[in-house]
DNA sequence: CTGTTAGCGCGTTCAT
DNA sequence: ATGAACGCGCTAACAG
């Protein structure tokens, strides 16, 4: 039989409110009966019934998190349990569970988590990517509940992000290339679809009309060009080809690598690479990949933090809404380490 | 406001215990008063309250995950998310919610998932992995909570696993480089405490043994022989040393590779490799990585199959206990695809 | 077939 | 400083 708390009253011979304001840390109670009720929930061992409680306060002390349909990329799952680890520590910091939801379909994901806010078992959600035209987003846009994306999106406003400043992060990667005293630096995107592609190239840029340094078109390989050996190969060929390149992300760079190989060409002999980092893969690389790493635990954790103080403070008003950024930083390695000698 | 089925009940002129008929698909209710109430609570907008279902039902109809903690190598990460994935559909298609937890030290994973169990937020729990001496298991042993361990483990005895088997697994890995014309085949093992590890050799032994061939010692090299490239290199120089090697897994495997190819040794060139896989990661290595597939998903979604088996079939007498045990298959990629010309 | 009643385990008034 | 009583939203037992 479960413990309750009526139990415990009776036990220690009090009613179940002085029980009750124990627990609670309530300050007018008596030190000596307040011993003893504690002394009584560790004989009988009493553990709070926690659906009573949310069921009592409203709140579920619960946020929730979307896990993306496999249509993503396998190689971000890595990206995504860092993820996960960065919320459930920040939730758990709080006092706060994590539950997960998730969905084959758009559809499907838009019911798991509306059921899980409006069943109350949640209080908020915490959204790991977003398509364009979002069911999801415009479903708790619209309702009001609390969520928070992480990453950027610029198709929707007044809402609660947390990002990492891609642009910043893919110049500094062009930075360090430059440093190292490259001067024909090639840019290899993600689908370009994505808003972080196009910051990322933003930035590429930015890093070399701030020296001056040439940005021919040529240099800039769609993604999936690695995919094909071909347009690897016409890429090396270039007359004045660059001697380095920045990849837009980790999947990318391991695709460069790869191809380069196959060619026999080497890395960072023959081509130097900065990743612009989605995961903690490039140590895994051969040879280690240079990026631009990103706290993504510190992302979630953020993610949760930012959620669950929106959810605590009812929204005054307006629905909370606002930008994160989380900082990044340069982890040279293998990929970019010979300099050239020029 | 919330919208409630007592005010459901109060707009369709009914009383409360109707509209939790309706709800319930219970039979004895008038067509006609049904279609009303529905219509009612479409209008609404009512969505059942999970958490008073729960606090009445005594059933959290929820789940919850034990993550590892950070200690564990990063690159199982990619196998613990799909792990969850199939955890979280199978509880899904059930009706179940799943709900992680972790902590920092063993006593606060303890903590943890003690707490959401005794606090009746889940009815069960999934361990992803164990430890010896594992404190969390012998709490929910002796506390007589539902749970099910992800893995073998030889240690506790009268609990519900659900497991691969690696022995058979080793063994069918080194039949296809048998298959391939090898016969001198060594063995690169992972942390020989672990019970995983242990059976793989054990099947690579029986592999061995069925074929007549030889299995010798030196060729047999402990884990993190690729950490230091000296150990790889005197393996290669052996005389007459093995044409192909066995990994036990897939972080081994991008270790001999890694190793390899700076001593300027290819694979499958130089040496076959297959790998026992553990993670979705062989087909990230240059070259690919031939190796023994777990349907890593299958093996989640099976677990919280069963564990919920085990909620809903109250205990009668005995804890449920069981070990199930989810197939494997081999997947041929480059790392292996040249036979002996023998 | 339907309505009334009584809890589930807890917080929070109100009194005292 | 403490206890009694009510209600959170729902299901289940009992009447009619």
């Amino acid at each position: 039989m479960t413990v309750t708390m009526k139990k415990v009253a009776r036990r220690a011979g009090v009613s179940v409110s002085t029980v009750s304001r124990v627990l609670s840390g309530h300050p007018h109670v008596r030190e000596e009966l307040s011993r003893k009720v504690r002394r009584t929930m560790e004989e009988l061992g009493y553990t709070p019934n926690l659906i009573a409680k949310s069921l009592v306060s409203r709140s579920a002390r619960c946020l929730c998190i979307l896990l993306p349909g496999p249509a993503a990329q396998m190689f971000s799952n890595l990206y995504f349990l860092e993820l996960i680890r960065g919320i459930a520590a920040g939730a758990g910091r709080l006092g706060f569970d994590v539950v997960l939801s998730s969905g084959a379909t758009e559809q499907e994901e838009l019911e798991a988590v509306s059921g899980l806010l409006k069943g109350g078992r949640v209080d908020g959600a915490v959204l790991l990517s977003s398509r364009t035209d979002d069911a999801v987003i415009a479903y708790l846009k619209s309702s009001g509940h609390p969520f928070v994306l992480i990453g950027r999106s610029e198709q929707y406003d007044g809402i609660l992000t947390v990002e990492t400043n891609q642009s910043a992060a893919a110049c500094d990667a062009t930075r360090h290339l430059i440093s190292m005293g490259h001067e024909r630096i090639g840019f290899i995107g993600s689908p370009p679809d994505s808003t972080a592609a196009r910051d990322r190239l933003e930035g590429y840029r930015r890093a070399l009309r701030e020296y001056g340094l040439e940005c021919h078109p040529d240099w800039m390989i769609g993604d999936g060009a690695w995919k094909d050996g071909g347009a690897m190969s016409s890429f090396m060929k270039l007359p004045d080809r660059p001697t380095a390149l920045v990849a837009a992300d980790d999947m990318v760079s391991f695709g460069v690598i790869r191809s380069l190989g196959q060619l026999n060409y080497g890395v960072p002999g023959d081509l130097a690479l900065v990743s612009c980092s989605n995961a903690p893969l490039p140590v895994l690389s051969v040879p280690s990949i240079s990026s631009i790493d990103t706290g993504i635990g510190q992302l979630g954790e953020t993610a949760s933090r930012v959620l669950i103080r929106s959810i605590q403070q009812p929204h005054q008003g307006k629905p909370v809404s606002g930008r994160f950024i989380v900082g990044h930083r340069l982890i040279v390695r293998e990929s970019s380490r010979l300099g050239l000698s020029v």
